[in-house]
DNA sequence: GACCCCCTGTTGACATGTCAACACCACCGT
DNA sequence: ACGGTGGTGTTGACATGTCAACAGGGGGTC
């Protein structure tokens, strides 16, 4: 049936894992608060930042490409989530009010939705297991 | 700094490992086959189940929506990977001589890659603990 | 058979992401 | 001051995904 090897086969079942599980918590978080999964990662980015970000750091931080950002961020621009300014060289992002009250509610939100489909269905054991591994995956970037 | 609960903060490091773990197998499977990742899901499908699969099938394996698996396949149609033929009700999709070439030849080399970018970095506990892990978030379907 | 309902797939409009080309500014050496 | 170079963002064309509306077959029930 499957020709597939070891590695093939564990990479197949983290991906569909991966991506039931992320599928979930978006649902929950596009009801919540009405934000799609990108402009949540930005909001969050901001808030745990204190609300201003040189966009480069936004991109750095969430590995994303410039264009990506840009773009999205000229669509969070028009809903008045943030605002961006020149500084120097490049840009500044800054978190306005309606942004900040949609990610100060949204906050709490994605930590009952990712308990929910993500911690709840974990043993203790496993949990910890899950973040040591995916540290090091993120730390070994002999990329 | 980080206002973010235990979950989020497994949940955004697993989602990052994910993504740039992702990024790395993309990158080397769309330069050894020119398939995106997309594609390849499809065709991995495929071949894994002889060759053929109702369309209704390959969405319900890879968990996708009916639309999404509609206009790709449109796309692989013209590119002559897969041919498709009524039945019954729904539609037969047949893998055809080029699309079985390209996944042939793939199928190694994503074999080599996942290899590379997460089996090699994990210890041969981790990568067993990680197996069961999925498979877990997998079963525990009380979606 | 006529009707109804569910399952399957398609279509077109729109949202989002990617890629390559470009513009701009800071810094550096001269 | 001048020109070069690298880092930063933007833009437009295109690829891909999502959503809601629709089309049509199968199998019930009467």
């Amino acid at each position: 049936m499957s020709t597939g090897g070891q590695a093939t086969e564990l990479w197949l079942l983290w991906k569909r894992a991966y991506e039931t599980t992320r599928a979930a918590i978006i649902a929950d978080m596009s009801a919540a608060s009405g934000l799609s999964e990108s402009e949540l990662s930005v909001l969050v980015c901001l808030h745990e930042s204190g609300g201003v970000l040189r966009q480069n750091a936004i991109a750095a931080v969430l590995g994303w490409d410039r264009t990506r950002l840009s773009h999205l961020l000229t669509r969070m621009e028009k809903r008045d989530y943030v605002a961006r300014g020149k500084v120097g060289n490049g840009v500044e992002v800054t978190l306005r009010p309606a942004g900040r009250r949609t990610i100060d509610a949204s906050v709490p939100a994605l930590e009952v939705s990712t308990r929910r489909h993500l911690l709840d269905r974990l043993d203790p054991g496993d949990a910890t297991t899950l973040k040591a591994i995916v540290e090091r995956l993120l730390s070994e970037d002999s990329r």
